[in-house]
DNA sequence: CAACAGTGTTGCGCTTGATGCAACGAGATG
DNA sequence: CATCTCGTTGCATCAAGCGCAACACTGTTG
């Protein structure tokens, strides 16, 4: 409704098959606020036609890759979804190699950490641990982040080559709260300063009173392939609270990376 | 090659578009055990034309559901799945209410905890503490199990009517190993005992080597709408140590089910 | 209570677009 | 170097998915 259409993506080389691209595009209209929609609003959002987008749902519930509601016969995402993301997760040896050492991290911050990859122009969590304090506990399994205004992207972002950055970042930055960097240039400097440290912080950068450090995962290619961060609340997060889990974090991440076969070389000045 | 083709599973009710049928066949083509395939050999398996295939896997692929290895041009399953997933299971606001009390049960007994659902003939993991043991920690998010050999399984069938049973369970039953309950009749008086404890037990009657307890959780609606289960390696999970757990399983499902808006009746002889 | 404004679903011809064929290029293998 | 086998692609064909419009249904409204 306030949404702006999504015009059909027009993806950039070859054709995708049609119905394919639509049904793709109708899954992915669900979001973390909107989990449950009508046809009629998919079918306003995709700019799909209304019997169509119908259709199309109807197919996917069989394939339980949507349920509708009886009631209020809206849709929502299905259980057939989790089944095959289980897969792609255990396929992902990487997850397996940092369950010690995060587990560790874990029990000594007390707060939540999470194990995330690069996908194109988001940071997708791939394995989360969360704090059993009562208040927060945000990291999610498959909750995909930018990449300007968090820790774990930003960490992705200083180890690219500028080409790589120049692809993925665009133009205007999107300020997602107050404290986000939303010049270029200046993220570039702040990135430049991550990359010395080996780890990156963001306070509030993304949410209010959200604050995280991260650092790279590295493997035998020298790449930096995933990051590990901590994150809580701003105020369990403070200046001195942080420079006390920055050594526990680099810990677990050299350790993580020796296990992936990562051997340190001096010879990055 | 060696397993038999799928064929185009054809659908009870209302025709399916086919290249949504087509493209979700392909997707379900991934398991466990076969993580990377190609192109051939999917054909084969669901007997798509190996163009159509092709195409399909492209179309798959730019949407972000696969991924083609760059060496052997295989393809396996993708990451755009894990975040579909993550919001299906942020959905479950299941998983919020039992954190707590699964973790304190996964302190106690310092084994795997899982939460499972039902979803057709299949019970799927929807959130996992993994057993902090370097020995097996066997759970994991989104994984598929059998009803009638597993722990979790025997607790849903216990408590369904005898038709669902009937309309679920196929005639023969599929053995896993030595242990596990192929005869119908059996199967019904191990129900009948799961309903009475309301806990029920599988030693090693899904996998060699894996022994597991598991209780039901009921909502407002005293249905059963999910699981919590103990599971470890059979040597850890003998007589002695599976009754001392007993008690610690059934606070934690009580507690679980008591947040859930389940009030306990005795009206159930 | 009838008219209405929503919803999601469904026959029905039309034509678009996915299909199967066959040829192709790329690696691997002998 | 010939010969597999793999995955990809141009092309003509025609079936399959499409938009239209009518439908059934629910809840709201004058």
């Amino acid at each position: 409704m306030e949404e702006p259409l999504l015009p059909e993506r027009d993806q950039n080389s070859g054709a995708s098959i049609r119905t394919i691209h639509r049904a793709c595009s109708i899954l992915r209209c669900f979001t973390e606020d909107r989990p449950e929609l009508g046809v009629t609003t998919i079918s306003q959002k995709t700019g799909i036609h209304k019997s169509s987008t119908s259709r199309i749902l109807s197919s996917l519930q069989k394939e339980g890759f949507v349920e509708q509601d009886e009631q209020s016969s809206k849709y929502r995402l299905g259980l057939g979804l989790v089944s095959l993301a289980g897969l792609v997760l255990e396929r992902l040896e990487l997850r397996d190699v940092v369950q010690p050492s995060i587990r560790e991290l874990a029990r000594i911050t007390q707060e939540t950490i999470n194990i995330s990859v690069l996908k194109e122009d988001e940071c997708i969590n791939i394995e989360n641990i969360n704090s059993p304090q009562p208040i927060q506990h945000m990291g999610l399994l498959g909750r995909r982040n930018p990449l300007h205004c968090t820790s774990t992207g930003k960490v992705f972002l200083a180890f690219m080559t500028q080409e790589e950055r120049d692809a993925l970042l665009p133009e205007q930055l999107k300020p997602y709260t107050k404290h986000t960097i939303t010049d270029r240039a200046q993220l570039e400097e702040e990135l430049k300063s991550v990359k010395e440290r080996d780890y990156a912080i963001a306070h509030e950068e993304f949410k209010e009173g959200l604050s995280a450090i991260a650092a790279p995962l590295r493997d035998h290619s020298q790449q930096v392939i995933a990051t590990v961060s901590i994150s809580g609340p701003t105020y369990r997060m403070g200046k001195g609270q942080i420079d006390a889990y920055i050594p526990h974090l680099l810990k677990t991440s050299t350790d993580i990376s020796t296990k992936l076969g990562y051997l340190k070389s001096e010879a990055s000045p």
